[in-house]
RNA sequence: GCGCCUGUGGCGAAAUUGGCAGACGCGCCAGACUUAGGAUCUGGUAACGCAAGUUGUGUAGGUUCGAGUCCUAUCAGGCGCACCA
């Protein structure tokens, strides 16, 4: 019987539809294991080859641990909302979510070809109001809570407000956004109005007037981690600071937990670090320096205390709330200049650009520890947004103050013995402290961690400063003027406060609109609702979320996804607890990967669930470029040469669509076919082909190289595209798609299939396995029991191989053998492998069967093969029974007849025995 | 600039704790079988050399009986952060 890969895919996956076989209950009696895929946005373009990469690889662990026994949950849906589907909207007025159901349509239907084992009961998605009432409820519970940062987690506001009417902020330990102290009888002086003003300070998720990223072109904010170099990640649109108010989560109140809790989780060190750097924690110290002939006092932060001596000058970021009364009426024009000037620059502009540009105030600031005064400039080298917005600077070791002195020729006055600042500056945290003592603080002679050290502590004790820790991870924009997100279950009240809607309303579902673009009046669509107020008419936001909202805690929907009552049951959740596997791309690393963080301990600290990490364990698979082909045409002509007769010509290269070219052969006559201009194409052959030239590019329809799963699982099978995925190398690295090599595999299936049938019959036997059958075997389920705990698929597939070719070799027919094949295979090619169990005559599904154990018993040696080193190389070879003592090893290896030629007669000065493996004669 | 990762045949890649470098696959070469094909099977395939042999894991050192693996320096590529005080 041949390999009809067809019929049996077909016939399994509706099989596996039918009886539920990857549904999934909580079960008490199993130990259970959580893997996990990012879920997609599903895009109008499919899937390429390179999105299953990473959801083969969980399916073959899952797989896995359910044959260990384990209750698996893997379950997947969609990440619905964003942007692609609206500009799409825009442009053809189709409803977002008419496309959105299309491409998720779409999308199942190829995942469906590959045999995943997803329980589909579970599915989610984020723009089913079901789904997203679970985001609307946790903003709300966000919006009504606050910070604690002597408990380290997050308590009602209620609690806050209690503590202010008795304290007013004396002792709130509370995280905000600007520090402020006020009594208790002024808290309870103050109105409803300044009483929200107030507590938006404080909300973990609250309407700040922040500087975001505003893109004009999107007509919308964007989170941090949504820009990069100035430009939007979505479209590549420039993107500016813009003073607005806008909804933000307090993810900075986390930032330390967010830091400490990486050490707890099983990721991979460069996403940990990518981390580390975006959390960006930064020890230093805060500190005083009064301005001079007036109250004000500027709050500067620094991690160079040690350098307060050389202080030659101050600068305010040009959004300082300190501007306004530093400066003096003659400077006034200048700096509303200078300060006009900024305000026009992108970002992008400003850091293409990297001029030192800024200016004079007027006024003078008093170094607390010299008493000198110093000018104080405003300069945009200083951002507002970390720190305080104001810096101390100091020329001599800070390249940015060295640069900005240079321009405005300011003093540098350098504080490290032997530092040349005559051409740059020092920036070094090394060298011995000079210039620095005076009768309060003596640093002279000091390491330069001394100095530190010793100032901290001295700032502290006088009251001029105190020690800070910063970070530089900043709150998250959380609004999006953008129509195809979550609403806001927020209303605003006759005073134009934000209320929050009662959790009884959720969902707030999304309102119909005309045109999915802002009104006339510049508010964002769904300022076009009807209605668009709540039951006694009062006013509801109108933007809505953003993109990781909806994915910071789907995680936690699958465990219990048609529970209307809660997120998730609280004893589904002490069930599941948290995913055991991730699997995804690295280029979440500081967007959700951060967020969901955030959203998983923020529910933590309310014990809505049990873990503080959501992902244990992260694998982040690599991306799968495209191999793109081309065809070279001769300039002014219709004929194209092949690859190495080119030289001879003058050419074009031409993109050619890699479906229609074959082991880098180009099959002419679709080449024909392909585009009308090429109908009549000619060509000059080398040895009868049309032989194409290639390039590693990013797989895109332009590049005419996408290869679509759905070809590769019509041509080969699903089962050939899973292993082929898997034995192209390991699965976290990036490597470009090859369809050359798939023979090789499909060849493998092949040939696992004819070890089980001769003609129409079956010719597996109730026989004993020999010696040798088992040996093969039992090397093989104990490799790729090793492989698949550390991901090394690529070299389970070849082991695969390695042992089919064995017992190939060996005409193998023994149940004893095959059975055990059949078991292992299944994770890797679940259709052959469901085909041949029953085969085998069992009426279960092969996802039940256990997963093998070896027995180190068939594997032992009877003789041990040694190899003899003489002169560093490998000479000969002598074999001695298993379980020979070093001493015996050594004595057969010298008394060997290659022993005395090579030794030519020499002494071995030493003899190392390697037990099984060698021995090395040192002369 | 700072941090992280990766450098191995014509190609994708293997190589437990340092122990015969290049498993497995592609490609290529040779052969078998064939109503000839982009099918299947067998053998070969790091480089140099007729050979014995020698050289080989980006480069230069070091540790070691022994280094792809450990250490130091350096080069190249990728990723992340970046006027973060």
């Amino acid at each position: 019987m041949e390999y009809k890969y067809q019929e049996i895919e077909q016939k399994w996956q509706q099989y596996w539809r039918e009886h539920g076989t990857y549904k999934t209950e909580v079960d008490r009696n199993k130990p259970k294991f959580y893997v996990l895929d990012m879920f997609p946005y599903p895009s109008g373009a499919g899937l390429h080859v390179g999105h299953p990469l990473g959801y083969i690889a969980s399916d073959i662990y899952a797989r896995y641990k359910r044959q260990c026994g384990f209750n698996v949950l893997h379950p997947m849906g969609y990440d619905a909302y964003g942007l692609p589907a609206e500009q799409y909207a825009i442009q053809t007025g189709q409803h977002p979510e008419v496309t959105t159901v299309k491409n998720i349509a779409r999308y199942r239907e190829q995942l469906d070809k590959i045999g995943f084992c997803y329980d589909w009961d579970r599915e989610v998605r984020t723009c089913d109001p079901a789904y997203y009432k679970w985001t609307q409820w946790a903003f709300l519970k966000m919006f009504k809570s606050y910070y604690n940062t002597a408990r380290e987690q997050a308590r009602p506001i209620d609690e806050l407000v209690a503590h202010f009417e008795a304290h007013g902020t004396e002792g709130c330990n509370a995280a905000c956004g600007t520090e402020e102290h006020f009594t208790a009888q002024q808290w309870n002086a103050m109105s409803k109005v300044e009483r929200n003003d107030v507590l938006m300070n404080y909300r973990i998720a609250y309407r700040g007037n922040t500087m975001v990223n505003w893109c004009a072109q999107l007509g919308t904010v964007l989170a941090n981690d949504e820009v990069s170099e100035g430009v939007s990640i979505r479209g590549g649109y420039p993107v500016e600071q813009k003073m607005m108010s806008q909804w933000c989560l307090r993810v900075s109140a986390y930032a330390a937990r967010l830091l400490r809790d990486l050490d707890t989780v099983d990721w991979t060190e460069s996403i940990k670090e990518t981390q580390r750097n975006w959390i960006g924690r930064s020890e230093g110290a805060e500190m005083l320096f009064p301005v001079a002939g007036s109250d004000l006092q500027l709050l500067i932060f620094t991690t160079r205390a040690d350098t307060i001596f050389g202080v030659t000058f101050m600068v305010l970021a040009p959004e300082s709330e300190y501007e306004e009364q530093v400066v003096t009426p003659a400077q006034r024009a200048a700096v509303d200049a200078y300060l006009d000037e900024v305000k026009h620059k992108t970002e992008r502009e400003r850091m293409i650009e990297k001029k030192v540009s800024g200016v004079f105030t007027g006024s003078y600031a008093v170094n607390p520890i010299t008493g000198n005064e110093i000018p104080i400039y405003i300069s945009d080298y200083v951002l507002a947004g970390y720190g305080t917005g104001a810096i101390m600077a100091v020329p001599a070791h800070d390249s940015r103050d060295y640069a900005f002195a240079r321009h405005f020729d300011l003093p540098i006055v350098p504080l490290i013995e032997g530092a040349d600042v005559s051409e740059e500056s020092f920036d070094a945290k090394d060298g011995i402290m000079t210039n620095s003592s005076n009768d309060r603080l003596q640093l002279n002679g000091l390491q330069v961690k001394e100095a530190i050290a010793k100032t901290k502590a001295y700032i502290e004790q006088t009251g001029i400063g105190r020690v800070k820790v910063n970070y530089r991870l900043r709150d998250a924009i959380f609004s999006r003027q953008r129509y195809w997100g979550e609403p806001f279950p927020i209303y605003y009240d006759a005073d134009g406060q934000p209320q929050a809607l009662d959790e009884s309303q959720l969902p707030l579902q999304l309102p119909e609109v005309d045109k999915f673009l802002p009104t006339e009046t510049g508010e964002p669509p769904l300022g076009r609702a009807k209605n668009w107020v709540t039951a006694d008419g009062q006013p509801l936001e109108l933007c809505t979320m953003p993109g990781f909202a909806g994915s910071s805690a789907y995680y936690l929907r699958y465990m219990d996804p048609h529970n209307d009552h809660a997120l998730v049951d609280k004893q589904v959740d002490e069930y599941w607890r948290q995913v055991d596997l991730y699997v995804g791309g690295t280029e979440h690393a500081t967007g959700h990967l951060i967020y969901s963080r955030f959203w998983n301990k923020f529910l933590y600290d309310y014990g809505y669930v049990c873990e503080a990490e959501p992902f244990k364990k992260l694998v982040n698979q690599g991306m799968i470029q495209g191999r793109s082909n081309f065809v070279y045409r001769i300039k002014d002509t219709n004929k194209f040469v092949s690859l190495n007769l080119k030289k001879d010509y003058d050419v074009t290269p031409i993109h050619v669509d890699v479906n229609i070219v074959k082991a880098d052969a180009l099959d002419i006559e679709k080449f024909r076919q392909w585009r009308p201009e090429f109908q009549d194409a000619e060509f000059i052959l080398e040895n009868g082909k049309y032989i194409c030239g290639w390039a590693i590019e990013k797989m895109s329809k332009s590049m005419f190289n996408v290869v679509n799963p759905d070809d590769i699982v019509e041509r080969y099978g699903a089962d050939t595209l899973r292993l082929y995925e898997m034995f192209l190398g390991p699965v976290e690295a990036s490597k470009p798609w090859d369809t050359n090599g798939i023979d090789g595999v499909n060849r493998f299936l092949k040939r696992t299939w004819a070890l089980f049938f001769k003609g129409d019959d079956v010719r597996v036997t109730d026989d004993k396995a020999t010696a040798d059958e088992l040996k093969s075997i039992h090397k093989l389920i104990k490799k790729v029991s090793g492989d698949i705990e550390t991901f090394s698929y690529n070299t389970s597939v070849a082991a695969f191989m390695i042992c089919v070719n064995e017992l190939t070799a060996m005409k193998t027919a023994s149940r004893e053998v095959l059975e055990p094949l059949v078991v292992l295979l299944a994770p890797f090619a679940p259709h052959i492998a469901e085909e041949l169990w029953h085969t085998l005559g069992h009426d279960t599904t092969v996802c039940d069967a256990q997963w093998p154990k070896w027995n180190e018993d068939y594997l032992k040696e009877s003789t041990i093969k040694y190899t003899v080193m003489i002169k560093g190389r490998p000479r000969f070879n002598i074999e001695v029974p298993a379980g020979t003592d070093a001493a015996e090893v050594e004595r057969v290896a010298l008394s060997h007849e290659g022993a005395a030629k090579w030794l030519e007669g020499a002494t071995p000065k030493k003899v190392i025995v390697v037990p099984n493996k060698l021995v090395n004669v040192v002369l």
